[in-house]
RNA sequence: GGCGCGGUAGUUCAGUUGGUUAGAACGCCGGCCUGUCACGCCGGAGGUCGUGGGUUCAAGUCCCAUCCGCGUCGCCA
């Protein structure tokens, strides 16, 4: 047989078709039966394309019988303005060639606009329910986000690295990791790539890395899965941690214009006006400990753990940055040394805090980042410090030991970020297939 | 793991102090309709009421157990 290299076989996009350039051409197009309307006198068709719809109408007779939802088709036939139609386009069909049938109907209907499902109905159910218009849009704007955090950092000379998730002891140490037997051997699933990131800032001064976190905590929340994706980066000769934060501002400026620029139909699909984008270009910042004490003064509550945000607490502070700040964005700065792993550099002015800050978006917990302690000296002191033995530690200590520039980092949760900005109340739904504490199917 | 809530048609739900054959909407199947886009109209199919036991003349409804799920807390992105 032989074998012709080439370019992919190029599908007549959306955009072509919505932006009136095709307007009384012939095209061919592939795509899936969204709905089918039969009116008698002729029949609407529409079309689930690589990215958007297209409704199109065609004659009884040239639609086959069992032609139903789900049906893979090539369709022949002219695009016309039309105002009529959804979008102000459609597609007259001449020829119809079909791929594929179904077995068996949808269980439930992709068609509508709506979807009225519960999560619990839905997440078994998700290789068909991605289909929905609905559903596409949350994970292509997902999809937009992993992109602007690529193609941001990569403008800033940053280097994109893989790092292993089997890994032989986790970042954090506790309960909260996966154990597996690994060749006869105790292995654990990564629970952060923290000490490769680090490591890697060492080759490369600049990295990040798209990879999936896996933590075995045992809850269930709108805000937790055991498997996530973090969006993680690490920066070396950094005079302070504000360098760290005033790159995840980059990357979510950036975000936002890419969004409103390339994302507009998945967007507007979500009910989202693609020029009224959370604005990211001035994101005010609190001290931990003036953060709590404003919100509960603000809001008239009592504060009860004064080394942690609950999760109230982050919401309070949320409302507090919109209110005082008009920003759906606050950075928490300066948490307390006893609640940030060993790796994170106390202040200097005082060491009961740490160089370090977390995002709040929109009232959630999105990020959590600082500065790192780079001399080996200090870094073995504070693990000594605290219990912990750095014989252990052995090859993570060799970055110190031979030597590191001052260096920070931080790691986003995707999915909260996509959740947050889609206003979804469950993390689950800004998750492909999820895994929680009771789901590993589909 | 603790606490709280729930499970009725493919889906979302209603179901009265326990009482005839468990209903609605959407979806599905058949028919009509040349502008549908939550179309409309006519007809139809579809339910071991999560599971097991108990109380009762009678249980979707009350009791016990159990399974599954949701929310929440410790933790965290």
């Amino acid at each position: 047989m032989e074998f012709t290299t080439g370019a992919l076989r190029q599908e007549i996009t959306w955009e072509q078709l919505a932006g009136g350039g095709l307007n009384g051409q012939p095209v061919t197009l592939r795509g899936s039966v969204l709905s089918r309307k039969d009116l008698g006198g002729f029949t609407f068709l529409t079309l689930r394309l690589l990215r958007g719809t297209v409704q199109c109408t065609a004659s009884p007779d040239l639609l086959p019988k069992d032609l139903v939802e789900e049906s893979a088709v090539e369709v022949t036939g002219t695009c016309r303005e039309e105002p009529r139609a959804p979008g102000g386009f459609e597609v007259s069909l001449e020829g119809i060639r079909v791929m594929s049938i179904p077995s068996a109907p949808t269980p439930v209907c992709l068609g509508k606009k709506g979807l009225d499902l519960h999560l619990d109905t839905e997440l078994p159910l998700r290789p068909a329910v991605l289909r929905h218009e609905k559903r596409r849009a949350v994970f292509r704007i997902q999809e937009g986000l992993c992109r602007a955090f690529r193609e941001y950092l990569t403008s800033q000379q940053f280097t994109e690295v893989h790092t292993p998730k089997i890994v032989h002891a986790g970042a954090e140490g506790g309960s909260n990791i996966f154990r597996l037997d690994y060749f006869g051997k105790k292995a654990y699933l990564a629970q952060s790539p923290q000490f490769y990131k680090q490591t890697m800032t060492g080759v490369y001064g600049r990295v990040f890395e798209i990879g999936p976190v896996f933590r075995a905590e045992k809850h269930s929340t709108q805000r937790h899965l055991n498997e996530y994706t973090g969006l993680d980066l690490e920066m070396g000769y950094i005079d302070s941690f504000a360098d760290v934060m005033e790159a995840e501002t980059g990357f979510l400026q950036y975000a936002m214009d890419l969004l409103s620029k390339e994302y507009r139909l998945e967007l507007t699909t979500l009910g989202m006006d693609p020029d009224a984008l959370p604005d990211a270009s001035k994101i005010p910042c609190l001290r931990f400990s003036d953060a709590k004490r404003l919100a509960a003064e603000k809001y008239g509550y009592q504060i009860r753990d004064p080394y942690d945000l609950e999760p109230e607490e982050e919401h309070h502070i949320g409302q507090y940055a919109k209110e005082e700040f008009g920003s759906d964005f606050v950075f928490v700065t300066h948490y307390p040394s006893k609640k940030r792993p060993f790796y994170a550099m106390d202040d200097p002015e005082d060491p009961k805090y740490t160089l370090s800050f977390d995002l709040l978006f929109r009232g959630l917990e999105i990020t959590t980042g600082g500065q790192r302690i780079h001399n080996y000296e200090e870094q073995v002191a504070k693990m000594v410090a605290r219990g912990m033995d750095p014989a252990e530690f052995e090859s993570y200590l060799m970055i110190h030991k031979y030597g590191m520039p001052p260096h920070g980092g931080l790691g986003i949760g995707l999915e909260r970020l996509t959740m947050q900005l889609c206003g979804l109340e469950n993390i689950r739904e800004a998750c492909l297939f999820p895994r929680d504490r009771s789901r590993m199917e589909p």
